[in-house]
DNA sequence: CTTGAACCTATAGTTGCTGTAGCTCTTATC
DNA sequence: GATAAGAGCTACAGCAACTATAGGTTCAAG
């Protein structure tokens, strides 16, 4: 029987953590003290190694709910969780490649920036103007 | 004169985003019509195009806010407004890499997938134990 | 003068946590 | 058995940066 903070020690979450995940139905509610303490079985901590290694490889909370259903239900298909993580991967690649225009716009304007005072820095022109900028989209904020 | 949906059309913003925006400062209170309907100028729709274009490149508001402040005060030195600038082009540079990494992980558990239940799920088995990833660190969650 | 689009405020929801206040429980030591 | 530290408890507020909704008002065209 472990804690809360045995939990959160062992798999590197922060103890509300744990409260939020079993709030919105990722973690079971697990058993109490008589003194309304929570204890957790082994079932309970790879439940929440499970959780926190899809969170790391950027899984959001909502697949990892489908994938730890899948992984509760061993006889079925696969096909769920492999389209899961493919989804995942076009989503990573798309971040990847508008990180990289990002990355390209400002390279060059920092590039082009000679120093000086504010009305003749490169940067402010480019923010203040997108036909500066070499890709002529870059929307998709965040 | 401008109401508040020319400017969201002119600047690809949505309303409740301006108004947000001027909610924490970074858009001015503009004129108001007798009724209480906002009117803005051009210099106005300058300034939403400037936040929503340092948005587009990742900037965040609080980065943003410097910015326009500079952008303000043409003769100060704009040394501020390049060094924003680097430390952004380092944040999207660590993203990337991030990114990357999370890419390698996904591809190789989703080409060792042989399909069938489960139990037998590549995809769920790596989930499960991270000492099946490559990489012994994918920590930085998001 | 009527209609309907566009505006207004205020508030709640999104995602995934994190932090705080003000308690209570457990456990080790004496 | 008493005490005190550390860990746990609930409940709520806050973060970033919006987005959505409800329920009402104003503007401008016809
Ligand atoms: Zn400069
Ligand atoms: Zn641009
Ligand atoms: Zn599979
Ligand atoms: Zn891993």
């Amino acid at each position: 029987m472990h804690t809360i903070g045995t939990l959160a020690r062992r798999t590197g979450t922060k103890v509300q953590t744990i409260r939020y995940y079993e709030q919105i139905g990722l973690m079971p509610e697990p058993g109490r003290t008589e003194g309304g303490q929570r204890r957790y079985g082994d079932v309970d901590l790879d439940r929440l190694a499970f959780i926190r290694h899809s969170r790391q490889l950027g899984f959001p909370l909502e697949a990892i709910r489908e994938l730890l259903d899948l992984s509760d239900h061993p006889a079925r298909d696969c096909g769920a969780a492999d389209s899961i993580a493919r989804r995942q991967l076009r989503e990573v690649e798309t971040r990847i490649a508008r990180l990289q225009a990002l990355r390209s716009e400002l390279e060059r304007m920092i590039g082009e920036c000679r120093g000086g005072t504010a009305s003749e820095c490169r940067v402010l022109e480019v923010l203040r103007d997108h036909s500066e900028c070499l890709a002529d989209d870059h929307d998709a904020i965040g």
